[in-house]
DNA sequence: TATTGTTATACTCTATAACTATA
DNA sequence: TATAGTTATAGAGTATAACAATA
């Protein structure tokens, strides 16, 4: 039980360690990986995120500043904005999802098979 | 491979979750959880949460105002500073263990035993 | 001189509360 | 009135650089 919350931290530190040499933080590598095959509006992300819908404003700000991201009007509601990855932010997910993968199996940590259908119901 | 990076945030949700509902980060979380069984100087502690020296200061000053953790002053090298947990430290990262067992069970997330030592090495 | 720790500064992330625009 | 999103504000966490005290 205790090596799950070792494990986590150290996978934690990881992505962190991934995001930190992009100058990126893991709020926003988070966010990178939930915009992979998403397109939510604020209120869908701030629920995916686990965060209030404010921090996501400021959040999707710094990313679209960077060109990450970029805010898609709704046609039908005009209150409503989704999210989605720009091409430069595909590809910058993309190239964080190697380096990490590389990160986790240079650090010995892969789940065994028989984990990971236990692990993501 | 990405089951292991959802499985962290999954497990870090609840961590966060755990610390939050006794209004502390995760960060002081991981403090309590290193200090369970160290008494380390503050460049150390720094080494164990991978964050710079001038980080733990803040976070030590924050812990120590609360009444968790204590500095402890060398008897032979007047610079150094080691940190431990009070008895009021001891018993918040003992319930925190105990909320977050149980967070951690009832979302169904335990690592099968083969896992375990594959895991942490 | 080198090392340990703190302080000053700036930025990100976060929540709460108040606000705007739309429904 | 209710909802989606933003803004204002405050606090924690972080790094860099400069600093103080000690070795």
């Amino acid at each position: 039980m205790d090596a799950l919350v070792q494990l986590t931290w150290r996978v934690y530190d990881i992505l962190d360690d991934a995001a930190r040499a992009h100058d990126l933080s893991t709020s926003q590598l988070r966010l990178l990986g939930i915009l992979r095959d998403r397109e939510p509006e604020m209120l869908e992300l701030a629920g995916h995120l686990g965060v209030d819908k404010s921090s996501v404003s400021g959040l999707v700000d710094r990313a679209a500043a960077r060109g990450l991201v970029e805010r898609v009007p709704s046609a039908t509601d005009r209150r409503r904005i989704a999210v989605r990855l720009t091409e430069a932010g595909r590809a910058q997910r993309e190239i964080l999802e190697t380096e990490i993968y590389t990160a986790i199996d240079r650090a010995g940590l892969t789940l065994p098979p028989g984990a990971r259908s236990t692990v993501t119901p």
